[in-house]
DNA sequence: AGCGTGACGCAGG
DNA sequence: ACCTGCGCCACGC
């Protein structure tokens, strides 16, 4: 179960901080492209004392995504806010914030 | 071993 | 901008 995982948290932690990025980079990045939701199952496997930056992770819409516990969402928007990140009315992550554009790289 | 489910993403219409 | 379908792949039943 390691690799995979592995993977994704290593790429979760070279996120700066105060940025974001979407499931696809982070998929991208650990080798796993076209794989954004193992990404999401790899995250939400991770224990919540975890050093893994899990809130820095946002869907392709800059959205903080759904989830069955609404609790980690809260939480990740809280997280988020505290680094200074910003949101705009809908929700989402402005722009100035992502750590990578798309299609860049 | 098959099947449904899910923190996703992209191409189409 | 919104909705739909399809691809992806690990997990649990």
């Amino acid at each position: 179960m390691k690799n995979r995982n592995a993977l994704v948290c290593k790429v979760a932690l070279s996120i700066p901080r105060g940025f974001v990025a979407t499931y696809g980079q982070v998929a991208q990045r650990a080798g796993l492209a076209g794989a954004a939701r193992q990404v999401g199952y790899a995250l939400h496997a991770l224990p919540g004392n975890s050093p893994v930056p899990w809130h820095r992770v946002v869907n392709t819409h800059g959205q903080i995504s759904r989830r069955s516990d609404p609790g980690p969402e809260v939480e990740q928007r809280i997280r988020l806010e505290l680094e200074g990140v910003q949101f705009d009315a809908r929700g989402r992550v402005l722009a100035h914030y992502f750590a990578w554009r798309r299609g860049l790289e």
